[in-house]
DNA sequence: GATGAATGAGTATTCATTCAT
DNA sequence: TATGAATGAATACTCATTCAT
């Protein structure tokens, strides 16, 4: 409960250790699950001791925790790659969908994010660094929904609202498709998303 | 490797024993997750010894597959109502969106199916009874779109599979917002939603 | 500790349902060992429920107890053989040893003693009865060798108790030769076995 | 079935716990049997927690093959004191048996060697590890019986083989004496072991 | 007499965490 | 700063034993 925080005489070696830790704990994570990774795995892949280990973390939580803190945002920010590209959102996200997809049907990182939910759904505190985390993604992919390029600019907040999540909803949800449908193409997939994005990021009539 | 199953005297009983059993995991393992809930708390909520269990399961892992084997495919039977209903299908699940919406975005239940889906990736056999589970529910859904009701009857069966998949996709995705969005509204939701259930149950163009 | 004994209206019935497990017991025990056999294959072997057995014993302790009371002798009784032979004692069993090695050098049998010799080592009242068997199984001999056919009948106690344990070594040393050299083949013990019987069964000097 | 063994990075001290381990566990094991005997006495007897024995040994099992490869061979080197001893080897042998019926006949030796002997009835690698011990206590009797000092240098080698079997079978057998027989005095056994010994020592007429 | 459902203490093993060095 | 030896509580699972029927 109480955060007894280290201190560490030289900061910037701290700092590039815990992100040694951070990095190997995410890719054990990943391979073999929260449970499946003992902290000695992680010592070994961070090429450091496990005692050592807490000296920066307190404990096993807090190393996902920090996980999440550094990887989430970037896990949700499927839409990053739209910001600065000219020309019109829709037909930017169509285009850019094919990749989008591919990235998103990665089963190891998969495996990581939904270690991540199942963990949230019972740890109040990593639930609320990714509901933190989801707040700025959905944040941003409003500014570029509000955006000159924007066919729906004009909607109001709630309906904006509606169209972010139900977007993503379809994305986080077709990243699990694999788990429970590993045979589905990516092909197949675009045939009917494309459609779908069409219509929620076009004006509803 | 072998299956050898207990045999009871009182099939009836057993039967009752071994919901008991499964309840009381599915709630523990909904609460506290599937390695974070013991025999000991499972045995106690089930209201029976935890060496008692054993003789119902033949391992711990025993019990989250007959979990999945009894719930999952409730999970994806969103559309059974539809299948004996009247009338279009489009207006029917427009309909029943909002109904559908109201049951998937129960936490609880959704903290259960993460914990499967979590489970799926790293354990074999859970991955492949809930894909077993999953490639029923489509090919149920499936029946539903090609029916005389539906206006995609005529569509290949690749599109069929993509405007499925994506669909799924949805709905999955749509329960988890609740994990990472607490705030969202059933309504709102709704708003963007019926609009892309709309595209992905109509001819595309 | 407290030697409680159920009363059983039918001693007959009592005794033919004991006989039954001490039967399916020692095959147990032969073929999974004292701790590798449990009490549910036992009572399926002997056809009966595990509750019923301890009807007649009051624990598996008591079980492999009561099978040495039942058993114990004749396993020590090699030489029952020639007790009604005519004949001179030292031919008959130069001539015996060929049969008698060949019963004692079986692995299963082993199994069964030894398992019953090493709980002795710990177990008081194993070790007694043993003891009491073993003690009963020397008398016997020694009514042979101090017999009217025996070369040996005019020995001393003491050198009388000397060859019979002597002798007795052998025969379960051999047994147990087996265990660690299983090639090792019954003519090949004979070839050495008969010298060393004729020198104990004969006058030294 | 990999054989993962932890690093360690003082040898030293690693042997000694490893050593002190052993040492309690055998001593357990005597006491109370392999089944009989838990992880946590040996922890204890060993002055060390049940866990840190996890660091020096893969399993239980693997406890019981470390002693038996340490302590087996001793167990059947009885004779090794009459490799260097000059003299004829009968007389040396039937000078000899005095000490080693001593020493061969303590009865808390002979519990740990009975356990493993049970052990080996059932268990493979057991087994495996006491054959191999006994390959090599009898090559290296062999090696005396066909030495320049014996008697029966000149024999078959079926005929040496029988010998020495039956030679190793008095002594383990001897061995056992004491648990059916605590009564058994060494001068009485010595009055009819040294003749069968001449025997099986000295040309078959 | 006979059952088998139910118990609960016991098992080996694992692993996050601590701490002397 | 860094190690890894050491801990001990927790884990899933087993099995002799009891007892209501």
């Amino acid at each position: 409960m109480t955060e007894k925080q280290k201190r560490h005489s030289d900061p910037a070696l701290a700092e590039a250790r815990r992100n040694q830790v951070l990095t190997a704990a995410a890719d054990c994570f990943r391979r073999k699950g929260y449970h499946g990774a003992g902290m000695a795995e992680i010592s070994k892949t961070a090429g450091m001791s496990a005692g050592h280990i807490y000296n920066y973390f307190n404990s096993k939580e807090a190393i996902i925790e920090a996980i999440i803190q550094r990887d989430m945002e970037e896990m949700f920010s499927v839409f990053q790659q739209f910001e600065d590209d000219p020309g019109e959102l829709l037909t930017n996200m169509l285009d850019g969908a094919d990749h989008g997809v591919e990235r998103h049907i990665d089963k190891e990182k998969n495996a990581l994010e939904l270690e991540m939910l199942a963990e949230a759904a019972r740890n109040q505190k990593v639930a609320f660094l990714m509901q933190q985390s989801d707040t700025h993604a959905r944040a941003r992919f409003r500014r570029l929904l509000t955006g000159e390029r924007s066919l729906v600019k004009d909607a109001t907040d709630k309906e904006l609202d509606a169209r972010i999540n139900v977007i993503f909803a379809m994305i986080t949800g077709l990243a699990m498709r694999r788990t429970l449908y590993p045979e589905l193409q990516k092909d197949t997939i675009l045939l009917a998303l494309r459609p779908a994005l069409r219509t929620l990021l076009s004006p509803f009539n």
